[in-house]
RNA sequence: CGGGAUGUAGCACAACUUGGUAGUGCACUUGCUUUGGGAGCAAGGGGUCGCAGGUUCAAAUCCUGUCAUCCCGACCA
């Protein structure tokens, strides 16, 4: 690209409405351009980079026996209340109507046209394995789009789908499929971690992210020091580490707290540690009241609360609600007379004497025991906290943050049983379909690998990402030789499919550096007065040092960096 | 959906409290000078002050409504 006559701007100042570093960048380099919440124009810098992310990806699909299909975005309602998850999304679908009022959405997740896809082909086992998939724009209404590209409204993503005769088969391509997602992220040159996660609305036997680090990542990771195991926050199970308490069991009493209903606020009342305070939490869960009893310095996990009721909507219950069920302000609720689903955290069992809420205003019972009440279940609810152990080895954990960018599904039956997918097996028997879903979001790629690595001038893309490899500054543009030089070797490195920028403009040199510098062009070769001694000068971005080169030397010295 | 804030030129912002010709910097155009890390001087172009009502002789400014955007939270694959 020569820039005179191209499309190409750079904005000199921080934009007001990006807060991410990468969100900040790309608009700024001209990558992109928001035009409304959590929905961006990706300009011509941005769609190279964009392109460059996917051919990445669509390499390591067809490597992987995976075939290219492109599905419709507009699909009518009915085919996700089949599945059921119509619901399961709820207000986070666009939804629109035809002129005849027929109901549509656009895509969030295309499982459900994968499989009648896959419809079309499978009658007998013989039809099996194969594996589809796609780049595809996806819209999800979300409440708050932010961070630039990372969580947004519409986007494109890479979803693969596999349809497998039984779980060894899908164990197989699920292999195939992490492989190759490995090897994308490796060729991008993300930092990343993989995590199991919860399998969330998807639903099926088992998720595992990828997860790029980043402190603005909203994903919290926990990661094993010791034996490696990593998994997401939501689904950390926690191990009870504290051996039972040797204290002498105490009939409990009532004592009066008058207006303390935190747990910080009894425990300075009481002039006790807060781990002596076991808090009682009220959820609604589908809408029925549930208690939950943690450890005063814990949290209810909710994502294990919800996995563990096989519930679809878990929320804190309003304040009027957990008023008229326990008889008291909040603050004050307890598991002593309390009439509801009482589910109670294991680290509990081992507590001896401690402090609950009454289910009286201003009054809280010490010295309780588990005997003193019956749960109606006891188990691990608890978030982890880094100051846990892990449950796999017990040995020392870190919490880091991740952008997801990559998630993989073995969804089993679920889908096939939903939407009618089976196919005859060697016995003549009809057999479910083993389905495996695999998602790349290549903007949030864009964006991770932006938010790791920049600098105070701007971005510093990889060599496999940039736009272009090789920028061009002519410094005098009203010198002869340097347009004549600049413009040769613009030329040659074109013939030898190098992608490369030509700085032509009438600008200072400043300007030109600058903008080289901000778009995050890896090579930077200057057409300057050090023509004079045949010599150019290259600057690779991540790096300060300048080298003159000969001449005849450059186009070998750009191949090698470039390869 | 709850709380907070902001909408004035392509970008970043001032003027609003106390109503009276809409301004600054960057960017843009022209000229001269300058020319290796975001140049200087001079002269210009560009605005229905988010939108709709209302109050007033007069509204960017006051009032009401509405829309949009951002932040914190809730929610979320």
């Amino acid at each position: 690209m020569k820039l005179k006559n191209s499309y190409f701007y750079t904005i000199r100042e921080n934009v007001k409405d990006e807060d991410s570093i990468s969100g900040n960048l790309l608009v700024r380099g001209g990558f992109v351009k928001k035009n409304s919440s959590g929905v961006y124009m990706y300009l011509p810098l941005g769609l190279k980079v964009l392109n460059n992310i996917q051919a990445i990806i669509r390499k390591n699909m067809n490597d992987a026996g995976a075939q290219e299909v492109l599905m419709p975005s507009l699909i009518p309602e009915e085919v996700y209340q089949a599945s059921g998850r119509r619901q399961g999304f709820g207000n986070s679908m666009f939804a629109l109507k035809d002129r005849f009022d027929k109901p549509f959405v656009l895509g969030p997740t295309h499982e459900e046209l994968f499989a009648i896809a896959a419809g079309m082909k499978i009658r007998s086992y013989k039809d099996l394995p194969f594996n589809l998939y796609q780049f595809q724009n996806k819209f999800r209404d979300e409440p708050r789009p932010r961070f630039g590209l990372i969580r947004v409204r519409e986007f494109i993503m890479k979803d693969a789908y596999t349809f497998d005769l039984d779980e060894a088969g899908l164990a197989l391509s699920y292999q195939k499929m992490f492989d190759a997602y490995k090897a994308s992220f490796d060729q991008m040159h993300i930092s990343y971690k993989i995590v199991t996660a919860d399998t969330g609305v998807m639903g099926g036997l088992l998720s595992e992210e990828f997860q790029a680090l980043s402190p603005i990542g909203e994903d919290t990771l926990v990661i094993c020091d010791e034996c490696g195991y990593s998994c997401n926050l939501e689904i950390a199970a926690c191990i009870n580490n504290s051996s039972e308490d040797v204290l002498d069991k105490i009939p409990y009493s009532l004592v009066h707290t008058p207006n303390v209903g935190t747990i910080a606020d009894v425990a300075t009342f009481l002039n006790l540690p807060q781990d002596k305070f076991v808090k009682t939490l009220i959820y609604a869960v589908d809408n029925k009241l549930v208690a939950c009893m943690v450890k005063g310095n814990k949290d209810v996990n909710e994502v294990k609360l919800q996995k563990l009721l096989k519930a679809n909507t878990i929320v804190l219950a309003d304040q009027s609600a957990v008023e008229t069920a326990t008889n008291a302000k909040v603050g004050f609720a307890g598991p002593i007379g309390l009439a509801m689903t009482l589910i109670m955290d294991e680290e509990i069992k081992t507590m001896r004497n401690f402090v609950v809420g009454a289910n009286k205003t201003d009054y809280h019972y010490i010295n309780v025991n588990i005997e003193d009440f019956t749960p109606t279940m006891v188990a691990d609810i608890r978030l982890i906290q880094e100051d846990d152990l892990c449950f796999n080895c017990k040995g020392h954990i870190h919490f880091e943050k991740g952008i997801e960018i990559g998630n993989t599904f073995k969804l089993g039956t679920k889908y096939a049983k939903a939407m009618d997918l089976q196919y005859l097996d060697q016995n003549n028997q009809l057999q479910d379909v083993w389905m495996g879903s695999y998602g790349i979001g290549p903007g949030r790629c864009m964006a991770a690998i932006a938010e790791q690595n920049n600098d105070d001038k701007g971005l510093i893309w990889p060599m496999s990402i940039a736009p272009y490899q090789v920028g061009i500054v002519i410094i005098n543009t009203k010198e002869e030789k340097q347009v004549q030089v600049g413009s040769a070797l613009y030329d040659q490195l074109q013939k030898l499919g190098i992608e490369v920028i030509l700085d032509d403009r009438e600008e200072r040199a400043g300007v030109k550096f600058n903008d080289m510098d901000l778009i995050g062009i890896p090579i930077r070769i200057t057409i300057g007065k050090t023509l004079a001694d045949n010599k150019v000068e290259l600057k690779l971005r991540n790096e300060t040092e300048l080298k003159l080169i000969d001449l005849n030397e450059i186009i070998d010295f750009i191949k090698e960096l470039v390869n």
